[in-house]
DNA sequence: TTCTGCAGTTGACTCAGATCAACCCGCCGA
DNA sequence: TCGGCGGGTTGATCTGAGTCAACTGCAGAA
């Protein structure tokens, strides 16, 4: 997989990292900049390299300049579960916490701007701007991990899959309009892992929105979405009701 | 379901609502307290009332004096999923969104204290310590609910039953070591939708978790958990390893 | 070039949990 | 006192997704 800095020619907000949008760096005065700069250091990830290790304390936090971090739980007995993905200028750790509850891991390589604890809580306390950016990601992945408890506990396989999917598109392409082929940054294993399936379900499903038509594929990579309505329907979202059987989650009428 | 107001005795916080922790008043200048106060409203709210509608403008936020809410969201096609449950003196709202991407309902009667959108909104710009308590609060929240994707994508029904069961004992006795009746805030239908699994399965769970000897129920709404220790172990989250079947997740050994 | 290994796919079979249905029981109102 | 109702339990059956296993195809090493 090739490394690929969005945007480099946009004008650098962070000395050492050009981070924008979510980063950490964007808000900041220009003195408070360089502050931060002093301490940061730009490293490379492997996929697989763990980049943050759940009950550890947490020194250092990090922007993510390219590439893809999963965030991990796992059972006493080794079942897995990804409870978050972390794109391009993400901000990676856990403020006001010791320890993280989570593993972070690189899937894929991951080009990462990361500075010591400490300098980043004391720029949070002086700038409220910084501090408030930080709230609102917070919030957005808040929003989002309720958004995959839905999918996690309501919706069939072939629905998950289509959501993840979805997800995949509708980063690369907000519009939903395109129809250019998109990367996608996880291997099968790892989707299932997301989705709470096996390995075996994820590929099935896969195949069967190709064979559906609504999607199709270039490599077992790269997405190409021909349909993108009938996929916002496959994944459970559609404005008519699905025709799903599972009763689950009361379809009943309320008072 | 009675009303109970948790140490009513302790000094009063807020003006108008004793909030106390994690509300949003503990940490105000007592300046600050009075012009909250000003526009502060207390409120009962019966069982089944919608305290926060999807995609509607949110304009006030609110404290949770007394009671339990849960937080929902549905498929187009009426599947029902909870996504959060909150607690006596938890913050109900979402900051910086115009509106809620949650149905947030009380579950029983639940007692609020609420103010409008400008005035906290106001206050978290003044005041960096309100500010830092919502973004913990936000943190806290974000970490449970990775915590349930874990539960939801990975374990089997009996796991959920007894991690739900584990989640309300804890609440009541941090310690893990009463052995006290707990009162279950939701009833089985509820659990399901927080779950991810029907009311029948969920009965059964219970029942067998009755007579494995691990909890006993004086009603159905009661809960007396005999064995902590096995209550953890039937979590999925005991020290040895569980005899789970589905594989889910790899236990293979990894590079 | 062949060998080896990994990622992904496909098939056959099984089983946990959903579905459908009956039933129990305490509560409230007539 | 009765009847209806909502919440909960239990039983019989069905099915979606997990399990186990074989196979493909590509990529890098020998």
């Amino acid at each position: 997989m090739r490394l690929d800095v969005h945007n480099s020619d946009v004008p650098r907000l962070c000395l050492s990292c050009e981070a924008r949008h979510r980063g950490v760096c964007g808000v900041l005065e220009p003195s408070q900049l360089v502050r931060l700069s002093r301490h940061t250091v730009r490293h490379e990830a492997a996929p697989g390299a763990e980049l943050l290790a759940p009950g550890e304390p947490v020194r250092r936090y990090s922007n993510i300049l390219a590439g893809v971090v999963k965030l991990t739980m796992t059972l006493p007995d080794g079942r897995q579960q990804i409870v978050g993905l972390q794109f391009a200028p993400d901000f990676l750790g856990r403020p006001f916490a010791q320890t993280s509850e989570v593993r972070a891991e690189a899937a894929g390589f991951v080009r990462l701007c990361s500075f010591p604890r400490e300098t980043l809580e004391e720029l949070m306390r002086e700038a409220p701007a910084l501090h408030q950016r930080l709230h609102e990601q917070a919030l957005r992945e808040l929003d989002d991990a309720r958004g995959w408890m839905l999918t996690l506990g309501r919706k069939s396989a072939s629905e998950r899959v289509a959501s993840f999917l979805l997800l995949v598109a509708r980063r690369a392409d907000p519009e939903e309009q395109g129809e250019s082929a998109f990367d996608i940054p996880l291997g099968r294993a790892d989707i299932a892992d997301f989705l709470g399936l096996t390995e075996e379900t994820v590929s099935r499903q896969v195949t069967s929105l190709r064979k559906a038509g609504i999607i199709s594929l270039e490599t077992s990579r790269s997405l190409v979405v021909a349909d993108h309505e009938a996929l916002r329907n496959a994944a459970g979202e559609g404005s008519q009701g699905a025709p799903s059987s599972r009763r689950s989650g009361r379809t009943q009428s309320r008072s």
